[in-house]
DNA sequence: AATATATCAACATAAATTTATAGGAATTAT
DNA sequence: ATAATTCCTATAAATTTATGTTGATATATT
């Protein structure tokens, strides 16, 4: 009903990835790895990332040896822009974005509940960063270490 | 990048202009109305309608002189029930409802991330009844009516 | 200088899903 | 009977998701 696209999901995963080689070195990191990496298609990586290029998210390094690498430090890359850069809006109707989307908006009674669900949205990923993420994941794997899987 | 579905938003649309019947009369509301008052095919409307049905947020009534009613009153049906009726669901990615759809769950520096955003708006729509919605509605009309457009 | 490695760019296409329309069968009040 | 209405199934159109192809450009390494 209410679904991130892939793009957006797909388009947080890698900035997670690309944080992660960003505190290890500041080597870039290449598409290949972050598709063996999360399990994306290259080819999918190469349309997603374009925005995020755009958007000065991240800076690319051509040729051999090359790479991308995060524009920014995780704590300066807050979740809300890589969403915004990869589709332009955070949300969860057009209509808020543009009035001219619905004429009915003046009496329409579900406008402000959409609106109000957008801002609780916008205001959450407002506050989280890059880091939040790298934080959770890091977090998340050193747990696994310590706990093997049994069986 | 986060949008709700069509038939989220014409659903709940749906359901409110029910509502505003509901509280004027007990009789049937028929689709014909609803999409000449909202703009939706009647089409498109009657699919709508079927989980809404299932789900018994409304009833129908068939045959000439027949239409839909709610099965409750606006206070007791959430916005939270009419979005899950539509879909299933209301996580803003599937691995939250399905956690073997992603198998990196476990290392994902993501997935608390969208766990968070849904559960604050699960509990922004918890909250949110049709009574809500209604009353938004007829407050607009009502400013829209004392204060008649110029020009 | 030649080679290998990468991004970059512009397409093209295919599969899946969402959005929307269409035709007619079944049901019921009049 | 007839008209009104839901109900059911099919299909079309649009969008999203994903892969494929070709080749240009930039750069490190040999």
């Amino acid at each position: 009903m209410i679904k991130l696209s892939t793009k957006g999901r797909y388009g947080t995963r890698l900035m997670v990835n690309l944080a992660r080689h960003y505190k290890n070195s500041n080597e870039p990191t290449i598409l290949k790895n972050v598709s063996e990496e999360e399990g994306i298609s290259i080819r999918y990586l190469e349309q997603i990332i374009i925005p995020l290029k755009i958007n000065r998210l991240v800076k690319s390094i051509r040729g051999a040896g090359g790479g991308y690498i995060l524009a920014r430090k995780p704590t300066e890359i807050k979740i809300c822009d890589i969403l915004h850069a990869l589709e332009g809006s955070c949300s969860l109707v057009e209509c808020i974005e543009d009035e001219t989307f619905c004429e009915k908006i003046k009496t329409c009674g579900t406008y402000e509940i959409w609106k109000g669900a957008t801002e609780l949205l916008r205001n959450y990923f407002e506050k989280l960063t890059l880091q939040d993420a790298l934080e959770i994941c890091e977090k998340k794997i050193s747990a696994a270490k310590k706990r093997p899987k049994i069986k």
